[in-house]
DNA sequence: TCCCCTCGAGTTCA
DNA sequence: CTCGAGGGGA
């Protein structure tokens, strides 16, 4: 049956936006579809094209050249799970980590190149190194597959259970043999390895050029370009020039004449190589830790010369039988390990810096800069935290600056480059009025530099009492610098940590409070973001905490914003009254009271379990509350004398929100539970739980769950992709749990 | 008075 | 995640 007219411009119009959104996933850019989605439009064209023959095209998204269409990629298991590897970031953590690994294997303590691990490679084979070390190649993982020397496939690294089947995009790579040499009589009847496909950088420029050129938008960077080609649906599209280094051995069936499977990774890269597999050029035997070392650092510099980014230098065990030995951890081997190159900076240049208002009031410089590419990301934005720190750095508009992410994550400006100061750069201007409201800002110096000035003061002030009781005369002030030193010198524009707006009324302020409010840890209501806010502020329909729980008598007036259904305004509705029943403890985390926050509103309602024993206690009783001081007290007890506070309880109180907090009594079971009276720390992403359920969990079981490791900590739980805290408890000793543990413990 | 430990607050990008 | 600052023990 032909198609109508309406079906032909329904069919056209999917075939344009599978191809538009197939770019910008590709391009590295933003999609603006899920995956599901994506799925969904390629379903509904698949259908349309099926039952209507005229519809079909040969370029069509559903169609690869000359083969049946795919509609996904087939996930397919790995025989041998492809781990992720842990990272160290130091010479202590390298060296804690081999420390490890040689206890691991029960060998003597490695104190010099005669003992440990060295004299048992030694003892084992004459000359063997114990160490490999090699480059970390910034690109995609795969697993490659041959079958009596043939590729048969080709597989991504996934979530290192199971991948995408990639092989027909594979094929295409010419770095990437489809024959071994020696096939078949002389390779493995099943060879698995592992490897690191990548783009070089000038292909990668010449690429970008080309697109440029052709007024398209230029892949973001090479790793995100070679992911993409590899996620092509159509082969002939696939982008030349990658190239692969393969470093790991999955599997190895030797096969009737097939050479033996090699037993170290030195012996391993010899194969590949024999084999015609591409190897990285830059690994190294190291015949003990100190050579590895050498090695390590030798690589900082080179790295930078070579065509491929690369960010790492992974140090493993050379013999297999030791791999098998120690085994792996539910993330990663234990017999390799990754050492990280300090951060990567980049250069780039200040455009513009904005000042954004704070939900205390405190005003903060954005910087935005020329987007910059930056370990994996691209940076526009950088906090530049307070005008002292832009006076500290001599930061200027124009400027090019040096960033760096500070863990990873966090981009910083770590200084600017006075060589290349242009003639048009100008100083940033600190304001003296709220950007918001106009108010007249406040500004706090450095605490500690304020101190310095008070305890001299303090010094004069007892030596002027003594000098009374004495009887004699007072010290003259030019015989200070004798006596006590000379005085510190004068605070400066330079010692500004901060600006805040005062105005408590202030409408920029009352957004991110009522935002902060309505949050996942304090009110907890979940149909209200931050843009909902913005919007329903705008409307007006916001002006105070208090009118968040008479939204329901405005029903009309939401409906009439946009993106504003009747779906969105019930379900707002039902979370607001939720909300009223969360308790003391989260109204009192949510309010922005300054020094007070979900711990400190848990010390107060544990102390004052109602608003009106907490509106009786002065700031002594207060500040007797553990964790509770002098400062947090006079602020407590400022904000519910001042007038918005009051008038916010009250109004809250009234429009039936709990201002009462429940004394959870412990269960029987938190007596005998192994969690009773720990510390525990917990990182990373859980499957199970979110991790402030588990908090709260574990809490109920008698447990103090605290947010950072230190010596004090008796537990951590670490779920996957676990940062800095797993290696920090690991270099204090700190026990380690992962999920499972956890589950079966708190399930027995 | 000095430190160590925690908490609060601000923050970027996918 | 990191910084700064408050709290509290040594």
């Amino acid at each position: 049956m032909p198609a109508t007219p309406a079906q032909q411009q329904r069919a056209h119009f999917l075939r344009t936006e599978l191809s538009r959104h197939n770019a910008l996933y590709y391009a590295g850019g933003t999609p603006e579809l899920s995956d599901a989605d994506f799925d969904a439009l390629l379903r509904e064209l698949q259908e349309l094209e099926d039952a209507h023959q005229d519809l079909h095209t040969p370029d069509s998204p559903t169609r690869r050249v000359g083969g049946a269409p795919i509609d996904h990629f087939v996930t397919v298991e790995h025989t041998v799970p492809m781990l992720s590897i842990d990272n160290t970031y130091n010479q202590d953590e390298l060296r804690a980590w081999y420390d490890r690994t040689v206890k691991a294997l029960g060998l003597e303590p490695d104190d010099g190149p005669a003992a440990g691990l060295f004299a048992a490679r030694q003892a084992a084979s004459p000359g063997a190194p114990a160490l490999r070390t090699e480059p970390k190649v910034d690109g995609v993982a795969l697993s490659l597959t041959y079958e009596n020397g043939q590729l048969i496939r080709g597989v991504t690294r996934g979530d290192g259970r199971r991948g995408d089947d990639i092989t027909h995009n594979i094929r295409t790579v010419t770095a990437i043999p489809t024959t071994l040499k020696g096939a078949p009589d002389h390779t493995p009847a099943t060879l698995e390895v592992r490897g690191e496909i990548f783009m070089p950088n000038a292909v990668f420029a010449a690429l970008n050029a080309r697109r440029l050129a052709a007024e398209e938008e230029p892949y973001a960077n090479p790793r995100n370009c070679t992911a993409g080609t590899l996620k092509q649906k159509d082969p002939a599209k696939v982008h030349g020039g990658l190239e692969v280094f393969i470093h790991n051995l999955g599997v190895w069936e030797p096969g009737p004449d097939g050479p033996a499977a090699p037993t170290t990774q030195s012996g391993f890269f010899a194969a590949a190589t024999d084999l015609g597999l591409p190897v990285n050029p830059d690994a190294h035997d190291a015949a003990t830790f100190d050579d590895a070392w050498d090695h390590v650092q030798a690589f900082n510099d080179k790295r930078h010369t070579l065509d491929h980014a690369t960010d790492g230098m992974v140090v493993k065990l050379d013999d297999h039988l030791q791999h098998a030995a120690l085994g792996t951890t539910s993330k990663s081997p234990r017999w390799c390990i990754a050492f990280k190159y300090a951060a990567d900076r980049a250069a780039t240049k200040l455009l513009d810096v904005n000042w954004q208002v704070g939900k205390t009031g405190k005003l903060t410089p954005r910087a935005t800069m020329e987007p910059v590419l930056l370990a994996g990301t691209t940076v526009t934005h950088a906090s530049l935290h307070n005008h002292g720190e832009v006076l500290r750095k001599d930061i200027h508009l124009n400027d090019t600056v040096e960033i760096e992410k500070a863990g990873e994550i966090i981009p910083q400006v770590v200084r600017v480059l006075p060589a290349k100061r242009p003639a048009d750069a100008t100083p940033i201007a600190a304001p003296a009025q709220c950007p918001d409201c106009q108010t007249p800002v406040e500004i706090e110096q450095d605490t500690r530099r304020l101190n310095e000035h008070a305890v001299y003061a303090r010094k004069i002030a007892r030596d002027i009492d003594k000098a009374k009781k004495e009887a004699r005369a007072p010290r003259d002030a030019s015989q200070y610098d004798e006596a006590f030193g000379p005085p510190p010198a004068p605070l400066g524009p330079l010692d500004e940590t901060a600006r805040y707006c005062p105005n408590p009324a202030c409408p920029a302020q009352l957004r991110e409070r009522l935002t902060h409010f309505v949050g996942r840890n304090q009110m907890d209501i979940d149909a209200l973001g931050e843009k909902t806010v913005h919007q329903l502020v705008d409307a007006g329909l916001l002006t105070n905490l208090g009118d968040i729980f008479r939204l329901h008598q405005h029903r009309d007036a939401m409906l009439q914003l946009e993106r504003m259904g009747d779906k969105k305004v019930d379900n707002l509705i039902a979370g607001v009254e939720a909300a009223k029943s969360r308790g003391l403890r989260r109204v009192l985390a949510g309010l922005t009271i300054r020094h007070v926050g979900s711990g400190g509103a848990m010390r107060l309602t544990q102390a004052f379990p109602d608003i009106d024993q907490l509106m009786q206690a002065n700031e002594e009783t207060l500040a007797d509350i553990d964790d509770v001081g002098p400062i947090t007290a006079q602020s407590v007890r400022h904000f519910l004398d001042s007038d918005v506070g009051r008038a916010t309880l009250e109004d809250l109180g009234r429009e039936g929100v709990d201002l009462t907090e429940a004394i959870a009594a412990p269960p029987p079971e938190a007596a005998d539970s192994p969690f009773n009276g720990k510390t525990i720390v917990i990182t990373g992403t859980l499957e199970h739980w979110s991790r402030s359920d588990l908090k709260a969990h574990l809490e109920t079981l008698g447990a103090k769950v605290s947010g950072s490791i230190s010596k004090n900590t008796d537990l951590l739980i670490a779920g996957t992709k676990a940062g800095s805290k797993l290696t920090k408890a690991q270099s204090l000793g700190v026990e380690v749990w992962d999920e499972a543990k956890v589950k079966a413990t708190l399930e027995a």
